[in-house]
DNA sequence: TCTTTGACGACTG
DNA sequence: CCAGTCGCCAAAG
């Protein structure tokens, strides 16, 4: 497949494991990127996620900011990754939203404690169905 | 077209 | 604990 589609492909697996955490818990780029096979690919995770369309540009995308639940992903140290003071303050008004205690750190960081809201599953559940067959390959 | 820059993270010194 | 390196690769300059 063209490197486009593959591009893409990513990009949609990136949104539907993002949509299995599930509310009021969050978890890592690098997690999600482990959950999808690539371990070593956890930057292209924030990549697809930028790209992530906004709810009020096109409310009925197939994938936008509302029906993907973007803010329950931060960095791997339990912050909301800095990228434009108003992105990152946005995200933590998103997710203490969902009940998720966000503290300051020294630097003005959002801090989640991920012994609390942390979500951290070894298999992605969509792919546990796909389990129960006797043979199965993994990918 | 080539170079830099990131919503990252494991590893090294 | 902090700083630098590297892998990865789509966008932006």
């Amino acid at each position: 497949m063209a490197r486009s589609e593959e591009a893409a492909a990513w990009t949609y697996a990136v949104y539907n494991a993002v949509r299995e955490v599930p509310y009021g818990k969050v978890t890592s780029y690098g997690h999600i990127a482990r959950l999808l096979g690539k371990p070593e690919c956890p930057r292209q995770v924030g990549v697809s996620l930028k790209a992530l369309i906004s709810a009020t540009a096109q409310p009925d995308a197939h994938y936008n900011s509302s029906n993907v639940p973007w803010q329950r992903v931060i960095n791997s140290k339990g912050a909301i990754s800095p990228r434009g003071v108003n992105g990152a303050r946005q995200q933590a008004a998103a997710i203490e939203a969902e009940g998720v205690q966000v503290t300051r750190g020294s630097l003005g960081e959002y801090l989640i404690d991920f012994t609390s809201y942390g979500w951290f599953p070894d298999r992605l559940p969509s792919d546990l169905s796909e389990d129960d067959e006797d043979d199965n390959d993994e990918e």
